[in-house]
DNA sequence: GTCTATAGATTGATAGAC
DNA sequence: GTCTATCAATCTATAGAC
């Protein structure tokens, strides 16, 4: 996870990532600056000197998401030439990912939902995130030349993902997530085969 | 939601049925007992006359949703004689209560999710809520002679609904939730002709 | 930039009068 | 069964010394 030694960070960078992680493990209402505090190991008051409010601390963490999501797209896109292995690349997070995932669910969808029900004013940054994912496996599908279904087969595949998700949080089961994975990639081969017969 | 008259309920179903719709649209976390008590019209004080703790409440929150649930899929049943059409009153739900889930997803997903952050003692419970629907929906399954894939078609048609939710919590649009559903349809149809060509 | 001390509000929970 | 009054703990946030 956090890679970098501690000590080439700024505090601001390292508050930043341990209220990232603790906003997905706890979720961000359960979250307190204490627990923030704590984990980077510093006193509350000295908080304020980095972050206003704890809806800044929210905000920072959005946009530091944002980045790393753009990161890891662009590593997909260097990773498979072929638009098929790129979005092959998406739905693998789910294993790669699953220990995670069946403890906490997915980052950006527990978090979108919880903001929803906060009725909290970041919640449309926070489906940026989701925007990044949604027209990326689109522009993938694009590219497989499904230009008409593009965007629905986008959020479909965003849907799936997201559903498996939870259930693998509720039902905690290794095989499953391998199974609904195994499904996908015969759903996108699907497509694309659909697709040049016609 | 609340059909019943008020003055033919306790005082402890009120707190029941405000903390279930409460714990819904802000999450069980972020609900107090002043939240709770506001809605019921009755004091702080009072509360601890009927519970304990909140999470006595939390416990008949889900025993509630337990009892509403198992009163739906019987209606399901009733409403319906063959598996398919009430496998079809189930995806249908993702239609008729989609103002709600737009605002706050699906009420058994996302509070099995928080719960999961929070490793809240009743997460076992919760989940019950949907091993509820993951039986009957295998049972449906089964009915259509797909004995052997009934719980994979289950969790399948589970995590699509949970997915299409979290979607619609992000990105609001009522075609998307009715595209997805006549996906599921459909997807349920060539389920059955399928099994019934081998 | 980091700390201690503290404010002011709210939390879950209790005691006791009526 | 319902109320008021109150507790201790925790929350976000501020002020000011070093």
């Amino acid at each position: 996870m956090n890679t970098k030694a501690r000590n080439t960070q700024t505090t601001k960078e390292r508050i930043i990532e341990a209220a990232d992680d603790l906003f997905y493990q706890k979720g961000y209402e359960f979250t307190s600056f204490a627990d923030i505090a704590d984990e980077v190991k510093i006193s509350r008051g000295n908080f304020y000197h980095h972050f206003k409010t704890k809806d800044d601390i929210l905000g920072a963490v959005i946009s530091h998401r944002m980045n790393k999501t753009k990161k890891m797209l662009k590593e997909w896109e260097d990773e498979s030439k072929d638009a098929e292995g790129r979005i092959r690349c998406f739905i693998h997070i789910l294993i790669a990912n699953y220990a995670k995932i069946k403890l906490y669910g997915c980052p950006v969808g527990t978090l979108t939902t919880e903001l929803a029900k906060l009725d909290h004013a970041s919640q449309e940054d926070a489906n940026q995130i989701f925007t990044l994912f949604r027209k990326w496996l689109s522009n993938q599908f694009k590219e497989l030349g499904l230009k008409k279904e593009a965007d629905s087969l986008a959020m479909h595949l965003l849907a799936l993902s997201q559903g498996v998700a939870t259930m693998a949080t509720a039902f905690p089961s290794e095989a499953y997530v391998k199974q609904e994975v195994n499904h996908m990639n015969e759903w996108l081969r699907q497509q694309i085969t659909n697709h040049s017969n016609n």
